[in-house]
DNA sequence: TTGTGGTGCAACCTTTTGGTTGCGCATCTG
DNA sequence: CAGATGCGCAACCAAAAGGTTGCACCACAA
């Protein structure tokens, strides 16, 4: 029942705001607060709540330099999301071939 | 912007009882609110509400059978997920890949 | 030193979540 | 027919999400 990290990454991925932050993040290596409320329709506020549940997730990290605070991806814990629905998606397609055989086979 | 099914499927599976409804359904083939609500801690309407934004997220059908209502797995929308998240795994490795060359070759 | 730009923290507000209880209706069963 | 059984709808509630504004503070530049 722990995978509360599962809960957060699955969370933070859950809202286009967020998911918009860390696509952006791929390609800009390092962003601050800031400068994505230059680009997106909310206040600097609103992204630094954004921001913190993207970190509290561990997709990002945040650092500060100077007077500001830089933003940069670490996709790591995308890993376990994959990995879960990689297990559901191949269990769900174990019971289909089980089923498939079953058929083909014959029951008993 | 129109991703709000990924909106949906990423919400649905945000929440721990919610994935492990999906996960009993892959071994149970269809389950009713009220079967779901004796195994877990909360009410079968509490169980309602998870079952509706599994549909919503069309993660899972219900269809009425008598008096009551089965609901099955219908794992297709994982599919958009995973896609999201292997492009941004994948782009992210592209990234890393392009600052290795770069290093190797030497920048210019 | 006096601005100025960037942050973080806190208060506040509205909507949504996740949960409950209560009720009425439909459907099987004795 | 008379109970059970299962469901859906509605009301209600506390807490969290997502957003705003205001403010104090720190770092840098002139």
């Amino acid at each position: 029942m722990g995978d509360e990290r599962l809960d957060a990454v699955f969370f933070a991925l859950a809202d286009p705001t967020r998911r918009s932050v860390v696509r952006r993040l791929i390609s800009r290596e390092s962003v601050t607060a800031t400068q994505l409320a230059g680009d997106l329709p909310i206040t600097r506020q609103a992204v630094s709540k954004h921001l913190a549940a993207l970190v509290d997730a561990g997709l990002v990290a945040g650092h500060r330099e100077g007077r500001e605070t830089r933003y940069r991806l670490t996709p790591g814990p995308l890993d376990a999301a994959s990995a879960w629905l990689g297990v559901i998606e191949a269990q769900w397609d174990g019971r289909l071939e089980r089923l498939r055989r079953h058929v083909e086979d014959g029951p008993r």
